[in-house]
DNA sequence: TTGTGTGAAACGATTCACAGCT
DNA sequence: AGCTGTGAATCGTTTCACACAA
């Protein structure tokens, strides 16, 4: 059961790119904002500077909506509101259920952007008995057990998961039979659900990767053009490998330790290594 | 100051596409779970399984890594977890700030799987005086007033942003001023950074508005295809001016309750709709 | 025989540049 | 005169399909 497609199958919307979708809630905080102060037109340049995006996508991406602006004036801030909201379907409320009511559930159960815009905080549901009863944000905590009869009673179909990794594919199988097409995925792990269902994950500790790899290059270019520059150099710039092989916890302020990562040993020494992205052979391979 | 380009400068990483390199750590905690179970070797048919992508897909991206695999076997679990870390910059340990220590900043503190893999938290900042010297997280909060000298100190060069979103472009800029040159950003905000200066942003409601999109879709087509079918409409799928006008709050859990969206009035009448989506005129324009 | 590594094709998204409306 | 809307060019990503190595 509960075992189709992996991660975003996403039919393919109608007509507008998924690309587009991804924007138009850039858009419409900026439109908001505008619209706040009174603002009556914005030209596609203002707003995209406002978004963060370049005039040229902004305007292609509008006009997959309509032709909603007008040439020589710009567009109109509270029709275009009222249009990019109605597109995003945020002129229904959508009812959510979050499920894990720890840390992070209970930060997004207090989280006010939640519960603007069309969200409705349904109900909040763990798994820890002891929580039952408990209020969080003003409402509260649900058990388990009843997951199935709060989704169907309040016609959920929007879930968070703000569980433990090891919990989060089970979860999701039971939102997923009782009725719910949309997963907001804070767990660490790859959900695999069936067809139709939409998932979307957030992970902190892969965007932190991200910009890790990023600032490594930084680093690394940095020290290729001439020395001396302005910017501290990251904790151990050292060598890789050096680095690799013990724990060396520099500051140890409080955070767990936990090795690194566990250098190449035993067996990777058969895979022979072809042609790494740069000369520098790390230390554990044979040469 | 720090009015640069907007949002991802990402000045092309060495020959690693970026689409690749935001995928990496997701092989890795799938390779890091094989790990642990001892599992010497897997395809890339087995490991694409495990990280929710396809095989072409992971084949190709190793293979901008260089050559890891083995023809006819597979990858040597252990070596390719050592060579994505070290590409993704993981063997050496970063050190990070949060700043805004709210229920979110909290949260992350709290979570684990931010001091794992090579991350260090160094430093919890926050504006308010009151917080400071409380501990979170078994660590004691500091005052923005030591921003500046934290960042030093320490060599931090990530941050993370999870204060309010009007103190967020502050934040980012006194941030950088010091020497962090990647940011993580939970604030509702488009940051204005310099170039060199990596953005990430994590977004809560953009990522719901990106799932009601699609609720709202498959809503629509399931009414466009026979009826009768199994899953519960979302609250209320009746007319959309409809919604939009009142606030109706079904269940009423506690949450804000906050009308949905503006209907278009006024000025908005002013500007002709031409070509919709498709045929549906909203009931507040004129015909 | 099995499964990697990779050119080439297909696809999607972004940017350019300008015609056309107000 | 100004700014939208959009074809056409460009760029990046994904998928295909198969030669080649173990």
């Amino acid at each position: 059961m509960a075992t189709g497609r992996t991660h975003r199958p996403a039919t393919r919307s109608r007509g507008i790119p998924e690309a587009t979708v991804a924007r138009l809630p850039l858009y419409l905080r900026a439109l908001t904002a505008l619209s706040e102060r009174s603002v009556p037109t914005v030209s596609s340049e203002e707003l995209a500077a406002a978004a963060g995006v370049n005039s040229a996508k902004l305007r292609k991406d509008f006009s997959y909506l309509g032709s909603y602006g007008t040439r020589g004036v710009g567009y109109d801030v509270e029709y275009l509101v009222y249009q990019i909201s109605r597109e995003l379907g945020l002129t229904q409320d959508w009812p959510v259920v979050i499920v894990g009511i720890g840390n992070l559930g209970a930060a997004l159960a207090n989280y006010g952007g939640f519960s603007a815009r069309g969200f409705r905080v349904a109900a909040l549901i763990d798994a820890d008995p002891a929580m039952a009863g408990k209020p969080v944000a003003g409402m509260p905590v649900q058990h388990t057990d009843d997951l199935e009869k709060i989704i169907e009673e309040n016609g959920v179909s929007i879930g968070v998961i703000a569980t433990p990794a090891g919990a989060a594919q089970q979860v999701s199988e039971r939102l997923i039979a009782a009725g719910v097409t949309s997963i907001l995925n804070f767990a660490p792990t790859v959900l695999s659900v069936p067809d139709g269902v939409d998932v979307r994950k957030v992970d902190l500790s892969i965007e932190l990767q991200i910009l890790a790899f990023h600032e490594q290059r930084k680093a690394g270019e940095e020290a290729a053009a001439g020395a001396g520059s302005a910017a501290p150099l990251p904790s151990a710039a050292g060598d890789v490998a050096e680095a690799a092989a013990g724990t060396a916890g520099a500051g140890g302020s409080g955070a767990a330790p936990s090795a690194a990562v566990e250098p190449p040993a035993g067996r990777a020494a058969a895979v022979a290594r072809k042609n790494g992205p740069e000369g520098d052979v790390p230390a554990v391979m044979p040469a």
